[in-house]
DNA sequence: GAGATCACTGTAAGCGCTTACATTTTAAAT
DNA sequence: ATTTAAAATGTAAGCGCTTACAGTGATCTC
């Protein structure tokens, strides 16, 4: 088969050459055409135009990230990919992107530092002219590194204003305290928590500190508060809920770091016969589908998942476009009064 | 501040001539001391190794693809990353991919044919040299520019021996036959469904054949099937949940074309007073987290998400290496039995 | 109508790497 | 020792694009 190469030798691509050659101008008007039409004349434009048609032209991405020293590629390393956490979010943002001309490289660390290091540097080796970061901690030299290989970088999912990087997200800690709260003002007085593991990630830990400030806002003593740190998977949740329920006194409510363990609370919850709200009050956080779907329905704190992936979008391409630095931004987290909480 | 870079000029990220300079080599053993270490002898790889890491140089990925003609990028377009139907099995793709140097490039089509269309453009034109499709149905005229442009193409999620492309997948319509063979054995005889949209998508075409498959083979009209077409989303699948049972008979088994349509039409019955599966019995079909966290636990195929994430990366990085036709590979889905059918 | 200005277009020098081929060094064989 | 093959290294030609710089006419300016 020979799908129309004209008279050209095998069947390579075509290149540049190529359509330049059809259109007799020069590889620089090609260029041009391609990448600021309006420096070239309409008529040559409409030539190169019907050329790169009749070609098939596809640009190399290669040659040009070589020449143009961009890649129009953005990373974005995100903790799983397992659950849907992130995957609104990072759907948002990678629409937006597109409609500016990026292409997202997505990877996940599986929560682990060593992993999130090593896929930061792949990245920037492969040139993405940007990266998206979720949370803020990691070992400073990851972020002295960026700096020197002058990668602009956004934090999100968090917020926070003098941090090594700006920040499109939300207050976790605030809103975690305004759901305890809210609950301690129902007349909850026996708090369990059951976090994501707090080392290295900022959420979990800020979503404790919350809680913990609410306590002592309201005359609970914050150390009482030990939260079990689990996974973010719906069994350990689960378990987790079991050891709570097993040791020392029962909690009226047991407030946890995300919705998936909330989810796993809720079952381990109906295996023991305890029913909710009735038995005991479970929270959530994030707000994703999944705390819709369960019976009865999860309280939780919605995160504008959409909209920081967004925002985030709009302003690292400002970032990298304008090679400025990125502007923070506190995005509201709702709580979601639902039912898997009752007044005591 | 300065930050080592030896007494070279400015602040540019070193490259393979600094290296080579800093170990008294040519460029081309540096080359070789990266892609072909045993080309090189032990003690002048040491001295490049230590001149590599002196000056923290990372070879660029674009000036390497370029010269080199290939990219250790693997591109995966996926119908969505809004729910998690696809997610365990493009982590575990990846997972693999990296563990042969590969790099993913995701993106999501939204189910669309155009965007996906347009995605495998931008994938190839970023020179992808393989690429992870999800099903068959898409305009023949895409295998063709695969071909012609040289790209290897794995599908998965689906099965066919003799398409354009090979598969690792499993059997979309045999599994549902199953399914539904088996709920008929219990005593159904009132079937609804409530699909996917089967145009362009062959995931959900093969299903619904599946029902009918076996509505035949038990004495049913396989014509008295009238499956309605939603997008795969809960809220859709209540809704649609709603007609079916305000319209005519009521079935007494709802069969969803997935799982999250089938958390959907839970959803539904529960705000209908009706219960599952005492009113009405109901199936999904993919096995993702949900369908064990709603009560009942749903019955519905389990799918092997990692296990076809694993194959399909290896097959996809053999094919490529090896420059070899893909071979296709039938797994098998089972049907995981709980508790929302009941026998009648 | 000579010089200045402007709007296009062309020339050609890289960008940082890989690799075919040529050359040198080392080891093996006689 | 000498020849010969094998192993290690070097030389240099691109890969396909972008872009600084240098034309080339056409249009203004006074």
């Amino acid at each position: 088969m020979n799908f129309g190469s004209s008279m050209t030798d095998i069947d390579a691509p075509p290149t540049l050459d190529d359509v330049a050659r059809e259109a007799r101008v020069s590889t620089a008007t090609v260029s041009r055409c391609i990448n600021e039409p309006k420096m070239v004349s309409a008529p040559t434009r409409e030539r190169v135009q019907a050329a790169i048609k009749s070609l098939g032209y596809t640009p190399n991405f290669a040659a040009r990230s070589m020449a143009a020293k961009r890649t129009f590629t953005i990373g974005a390393i995100i903790p799983t990919m397992e659950n849907s956490i992130f995957a609104r979010g990072l759907q948002a943002f990678q629409e937006e992107l597109q409609r500016h001309g990026y292409t997202l490289l997505v990877s996940s660390s599986a929560y682990r530092s060593d992993a999130e290091e090593e896929q930061i540097r792949t990245l920037v080796a492969r040139g993405a002219d940007g990266l998206l970061l979720i949370g803020y901690d990691r070992d400073p030299a990851i972020y002295d590194y960026l700096a020197r290989q002058r990668v602009p970088v956004l934090v999100a999912w968090t917020f926070d204003d003098n941090a090594r990087a700006p920040s499109i997200g939300f207050d976790n800690r605030a809103s975690m305290r305004a759901l305890t709260e809210k609950v301690i003002k129902m007349g909850h007085r026996q708090i369990a928590m059951i976090s994501g593991f707090s080392q290295q990630n900022d959420r979990a830990r800020m979503r404790i500190l919350g809680v913990r400030d609410a306590m002592a806002a309201n005359g609970l003593d914050p150390a009482s508060l030990d939260p079990i740190e689990v996974p973010y998977d719906v069994q350990a949740g689960a378990e987790a809920f079991f050891r709570i329920m097993e040791q020392g006194p029962r909690p009226s409510i047991v407030l946890c770091g995300n919705d998936v363990i909330a989810v796993g609370a809720m079952r381990g919850a109906q295996q023991m016969g305890l029913s909710v709200p009735e038995d005991v009050s479970i929270t959530g956080f994030d707000d994703i589908e999944i705390a819709r779907v369960v019976s009865p329905e999860l309280t939780t704190v919605h995160v504008p998942h959409r909209q920081m992936g967004t925002l985030a979008a709009k302003e690292l391409v400002g970032m990298i476009e304008d090679k400025r630095q990125g502007v923070s931004r506190l995005l509201d987290a709702k709580i979601m009064d639902r039912a898997s909480v009752s007044s005591v």
